[in-house]
DNA sequence: TGTACATCAGTGAACGCGCGTTCACTGATGTAC
DNA sequence: TGTACATCAGTGAACGCGCGTTCACTGATGTAC
């Protein structure tokens, strides 16, 4: 009862000394998240969750900033979870570049997976941050989901699918395509679609998606697919 | 000055039976959603920029969601002259498919533009809306960005370059790709990249979009994909 | 092994803020006669 | 053309809310000796 996630309220006697206050208030932060988005993560709501003083935060965080930025991470991390379940979950494939297309497929439809199962993390995840921030560093990554997709175009380039000069444009169109589809289906003029119509926009636009893959394949040798 | 829009604060004289204060104040909310996106659309900020009581907006819209749903069509509204724009300036094109497809890559690049020149502006069209709202109404439109979407796309097909079967997933895909790209440059990981990054980003990832819409073509003659 | 004491990690009360919204009101306008 | 009066479109004060943050504080913990 020391460390590790806590469900639920603590008493009073577990709550002083709590010994991991810090993730339980992440944790706390990212349920409000799930239900309430970016703007539900406030200090006040995380320190009522978890049972504590809101001052107690004030320990961990340097403030409300310091909290929204760790759930942010917190929900990227979860999101990244959920891509690498789909990749797990691929059948084996022999040829290089179809298990590489597979997976460039798998963890778009994940990602947009994750979006219409945890709108509120999904948000979150990519909320506003703060402005000082610099992505530009290539020191910082954008995030695992990022990473994820670096590598597949890598091996695309690697396994002379993909020419040097496609790189930016595979990776950028990619990402637009699963973050696009995200947000107009949770947010956008999409979200008042039923389930059934939703899959059905997922499906045909990723369908489209993949097919662009192939279609953009180098000039290689015989029939492109 | 008894109509039209009004430019910075009235006098308490002119304010006073205002004569067109509902139209004032979606302009302030516009201006205020410009500079701080929805958040700062609040009735009491827009009620200050006017020079007016908070309760005057009561006579002119239901609440505060009230003022935030007009001033998201305000949003869109500016955002499709924008495009429009792009496309009366494009070249005279003989070759109607080639025509077609230069249109299409004008508002997406219209779309994308506007997100980076007004990303406030943007973030305000397309941010959460009221819950009860259903966009699958098919009465119901889905914004006019989206109606010149749909009439490229139809004429695509008309000419016979896309297949009727191509509709969806080809419709959904361009939206998603500017939709997802703008979000990304400009509340996402791509946010902190200097202008000329950001332009390259562009330039490569719809150039490689429009080139994936040639790749799609139909099976009419020669080689196919 | 016991104890004094520094430090750590909370409490509880309070602050000021801007918000949405409601109330009773009143000045300005326009219309019937 | 003048006037009484209904209606329209504002005012001004107040409410309660949840928020971020700060303050002085104190109970719990761990460590030097």
């Amino acid at each position: 009862m020391w460390a590790g996630v806590n469900i639920g309220r603590m008493n009073a006697r577990d709550a002083y000394h709590h010994g991991d206050l810090r993730n339980a208030l992440i944790g706390a932060a990212a349920r409000l998240a799930g239900s309430g988005g970016p703007d539900a993560v406030t200090i006040r709501a995380a320190a009522r969750e978890v049972g504590v003083t809101p001052t107690a935060a004030y320990r961990h965080f340097s403030g409300h900033e310091g909290l929204l930025e760790a759930t942010k991470e917190e929900c990227i991390t979860r999101m990244s979870v959920a891509m690498r379940k789909r990749l797990a979950a691929l059948p084996p494939e022999p040829d290089p570049v179809e298990a590489a297309i597979a997976r460039l497929e798998a963890i778009g439809r994940g990602y947009v997976d994750f979006a219409l199962a945890e709108p509120g993390l999904f948000r979150t995840a990519f909320c506003r941050g703060a402005e000082g921030k610099n992505f530009a560093d290539p020191e910082q990554d954008h995030g695992e989901p990022h990473q994820l997709l670096m590598g597949l175009i890598d091996e695309l380039v690697r396994l002379g699918f993909l020419a040097e000069e496609q790189r930016l444009g595979a990776e950028m169109g990619a990402w637009s395509m699963v973050h696009g589809l995200s947000m107009l289906l949770i947010d956008g003029p999409l979200a008042g679609l039923g389930r059934a119509e939703q899959a059905a926009v997922v499906e045909d636009t990723i369908t489209t998606f993949t097919q662009s893959f192939w279609n953009a394949r180098q000039p290689p040798s015989q029939n492109k697919r």
